[in-house]
DNA sequence: CAGGGCCACGAAAACGGTTTCGTGTTAATA
DNA sequence: TATTAACACGAAACCGTTTTCGTGGCCCTG
């Protein structure tokens, strides 16, 4: 990189002061209007712009947010990383974007190098292998080290901080209850092991749902997917019941299932009916298109930005962690139409 | 944030100097044994680590690399972004990333703030706003201060940088070579506006195919899509003609086109070949599934961080601008499935 | 005993800014 | 004319770390 011009070099070469020339660049009254005026010149001629990490080292604060995500092949983060970079623009902010990758190991490295002071707070959706081992020290550092942290989505809640979740209970139940009122009965779940909580929520807003129905929840319609072997022969399980409804807790999971019933001979809408989760292109594009629970993703990230900068802002309010739940719409598509 | 501890904290606390300090934490040999595990144990006991920005300014390097892309609702870009992740991490970098939505104003903003000395380097895949209005200035001043700077994907040729771009025109031969070869004859090109050089480039491939099939190319089965207007309208004009395949340049046109098709009472892919491009989710889950170009936009990030980091770290071999091409497979699926 | 060499550590500059607190000069006021 | 206020600018500290170049004390050697 070519030597960049400093303050020292506009000093030296114009026989002032340091202290002059950045008065002088920040139109202090000060500082006389010639030497101000041949200052700003002569800054504005060779393009000086201050140096950010000077400014980041005296001020104590870098206005960069970092965020951790568990994967970005999921139209939903792709939607939160764009609401978080926008609410950061907004503020003056730029975002550090990192990957966990699910992995614990990297999601601990991560943080650990985002808390040397790289950042001014940090953004994470929890990687699914901690969530499994449930080892959340590095959280927990972290808050004690006082460094603002915002959780989103993938939460636990004995950390101590600011959280913004989707209402993933009352999308479940919103869900299954849009089956329900389809004249469906049998209605099967494809979701994720126990530990991701997401699922966990999902599922007993489908449970809550179907006892309101009178319905019993038939174990034998519930697949917990694991992603480390053949999805498709796993939901097929569920085909071995008859079955008329499908809610699936997230749009790939959704548009499996639309294939396996493909194979199964059953058609979508008119033989089984197939909601999915998060709104994302799969489910607009898919052919039936998907009914889905919309989780607004955009929304989610604003939110979390916004609590963030708010902590990192007046961190002398020692205010107690706020959760923040954003509610879920229904978005129908083809997938549910009711047979007239 | 809680004052944190310091190599001044703790060389006052152990009534030693900065230096000692500094010294003994990197295990230096000038230091001795017992001063060096009195200061390592204290170190160790309140959690020091090193501030990174007092490290940035004085290494006069930040290990971080800067990222500029146009949207990243678009499964291309997401994988281009994980590419450029591990391949930074992998050599102890972070990024930045950031978005210019596609406008020119908030790229050369972004691109600012960027080169104020917070990245080392930048990648960037230029907005369509800026390919419209060919205003270049922005870069140009960045090439001219030096600083590392690679485009991939959309690129233009005077800008003197590394650049990572897919073989535009050899991918739009192979997908339209692909369709003459299923017998198709009547091919639509869905594409994007003249000023998208990778549209541009595709249609090339295209016309060159043609070209070679002894098919005369036919304006009106030539639609270049304006995002800002209703995309399946625009898309149906090229079905007023009677086609029997489309070349779609991303894969949203290909899943637009598909659902165009069933409008007007045709089957994929038997009445019509569906060709994409960006192996992506869609064209995955969709039904039937697309056939695409496979973009492998994890290499193209792999390989535009490597290129930059070369730059980076081997500032003093001034060589000259590099220039990699990927090439691109064809991932065969149901929408091209030849009528057996 | 003088000189040399090594050991263990400290002082200070440097990275690029900002900011507080002088200070010398000039002009206005008592 | 003496005091004072305003003006325009500079010196120096500071943010946290690294690194070069001392330097004082000790031991060994001739």
């Amino acid at each position: 990189m070519k030597q960049k011009i400093t303050i020292k070099t506009i000093a030296k070469e114009l026989g002032v002061s340091t202290s002059t020339v950045s008065k002088a660049l920040k139109d202090s009254h000060e500082i006389s209007v010639e030497t101000k005026q041949k200052i700003q010149a002569y800054a504005n001629l060779y393009n000086y712009k201050p140096n950010h990490l000077a400014l980041q080292l005296r001020n104590q604060k870098t206005k960069v947010i970092g965020v951790i995500l568990p994967k970005i092949v999921h139209h939903f983060f792709s939607t939160v990383i764009m609401g978080i970079e926008e609410g950061a623009n907004a503020k003056g902010y730029n975002i550090m974007v990192c990957f966990s990758n699910e992995s614990y190991k990297k999601e601990v490295e991560t943080l650990k190098v985002l808390s040397n002071g790289s950042v001014d707070g940090i953004i994470v959706s929890i990687a699914s292998e901690t969530l499994g081992n449930k080892d959340f020290n590095h959280f927990k550092e972290l808050v004690s080290e006082e460094i603002p942290l915002v959780l989103f989505d993938r939460v636990v809640d004995d950390i101590l901080c600011d959280k913004v979740v989707v209402d993933d209970v009352g999308a479940g139940y919103k869900a299954t209850k849009h089956l329900l009122d389809n004249n469906r009965k049998k209605i099967a779940l494809i979701t994720t092991p126990k530990h991701v909580n997401v699922g966990t929520l999902r599922r007993q807003g489908y449970e809550k749902a179907l006892i309101e129905a009178y319905i019993k929840t038939d174990e034998r319609l519930i697949v917990e997917i694991d992603e480390e072997s053949n999805i498709k022969d796993q939901i097929n399980k569920a085909f071995k019941q008859d079955i008329d409804g499908v809610f699936a807790v997230n749009e790939i999971y959704a548009a499996k299932t639309m294939r396996v019933a493909k194979e199964n001979g059953l058609n979508v809408p008119e033989d089984l009916s197939v909601i999915g989760f998060t709104d994302g292109l799969i489910s607009e594009y898919s052919s039936p298109s998907i009914t889905t629970i919309a989780q607004h993703g955009m929304t989610m990230g604003r939110q979390a930005v916004e609590l963030l900068i708010e902590r990192i802002e007046k961190e002398s309010e020692n205010f107690k962690p706020k959760k923040i739940v954003i509610s879920s719409d229904l978005k129908l598509r083809e997938s549910t139409k009711p047979s007239s």
